[in-house]
DNA sequence: AAATTAATGTTTGCAGTGTAAACATCTTAA
DNA sequence: TTAAGATGTTTACACTGCAAACATTAATTT
């Protein structure tokens, strides 16, 4: 028998908007279509949404939630392959998520600090990965620690743009000689060695 | 007196689609504003543009150019501070345009390979970099030299992902205890000091 | 328990959007 | 000169974000 009112449409929506965002990408997003995935009136998504903004907000929250957790290492001391494992983990969430990643660091959301939730979450996701550095590591040093963390996020989050977009370096004069094996393939094709090879530069510098 | 045929339509359109898409994002961008801006009648620009991805092409387009320019160093025997300075060109491009970094680099433009000339310009702009890195290093393996301008791309693309999202990494536990000189201003208040200490890090590996 | 208020829904309406189709005008090549 | 192609206009359609006024229900106060 169906209520008037709906009991859960905020959450509905999200979880409708994440699905809609990630497989069509999020400028196909349509309040309207919202609305009508949940059988509810073109503008009920407004009261629990200021704005379209908004909802790309709510998106981008869940996207880091499911970040945070690819890359959330439990143990309090790491291996260096555990530390690796979870610098995979980031870059396989980017490429597998392709258009929430875009949300989530694009300028699809503005500016977070309008969105308090998502700059929560958002930085839980950076700490943790600090944290993973922090307890592989034995810096104590928190300046060295913070600027370590940022060039090794650096690193995946254009790790996670370059692989994306293949075909800017699949094209070019070096690669090309090797066929269909290009650099970013090589490179892909391996990962954690890759990885392995340059984040311990990285780290030791 | 004004004339039926316009002339240069599509090169005015694709200006006034840069400007807005830097000022204002992508997103915001409307083929029927677009129009108005050059005193054309709304569905006049269909005729140089197929859709309005093809829009997004173009300005992704110029903004390849333009990136090309700011990393594009003349000699072919770079300097250490040359090729520093060349990064931090990149970077600042990033951030000076972050709107039209967005788009050149995120998911407006589904598929690169359908815009031949933007494959072409991102490629170029890319093995700018790798003749870069070739200058200056004296690496001669192939496979090697476009593995390194791989992660040094990846860093540079990465950074202006971060700095750019400086809440991220702001209000993180550690970062915090420093006030307002958090860990990404410490890092941009001399970016050359830091992309000579992580660079040479990378290209020695 | 009744009454008030707040939360959440609907309807209607507006100005704007992408783009397809049919038509007009000008430019260029045969 | 004339036919064809390029480039413009007009009209039309289904869709969009969102504001405003109104309806229904749930929660809170009396």
């Amino acid at each position: 028998m169906k209520s008037y009112h709906h009991g859960n449409l905020k959450e509905e929506l999200t979880k409708y908007a994440c699905t809609i965002c990630e497989r069509d990408g999020y400028t196909k997003l349509s309040i309207r279509s919202l609305a009508k995935e949940s059988n509810v009136s073109q503008t009920a998504p407004y009261r629990h949404f200021k704005t379209k903004e908004e909802v790309y907000a709510a998106v981008a929250v869940e996207g880091f939630n499911k970040l945070y957790k690819a890359v959330f290492v439990e143990s309090d001391k790491l291996t260096l392959n555990d530390f690796i494992q979870s610098c995979k983990n980031y870059i396989d969430f980017g490429l597998q998520n392709a258009n929430t990643y875009d949300l989530m660091f694009g300028t699809a959301v503005g500016d977070f600090s309008e969105h308090p939730e998502l700059v929560d979450t958002a930085n839980k996701t950076f700490e943790s990965l600090v944290l993973n550095l922090s307890s592989f590591l034995k810096e104590k040093d928190e300046d060295i620690l913070a600027g370590k963390s940022i060039t090794v996020w650096a690193l995946l989050h254009g790790m996670v743009g370059i692989l994306r977009k293949q075909s800017i370096t699949d094209g070019d004069v070096y690669a090309k000689e090797f066929g269909p094996r290009s650099t970013t393939r090589r490179i892909s094709s391996d990962l954690p060695a890759y990885l392995e090879r340059v984040l311990t530069g990285i780290i030791e510098s």
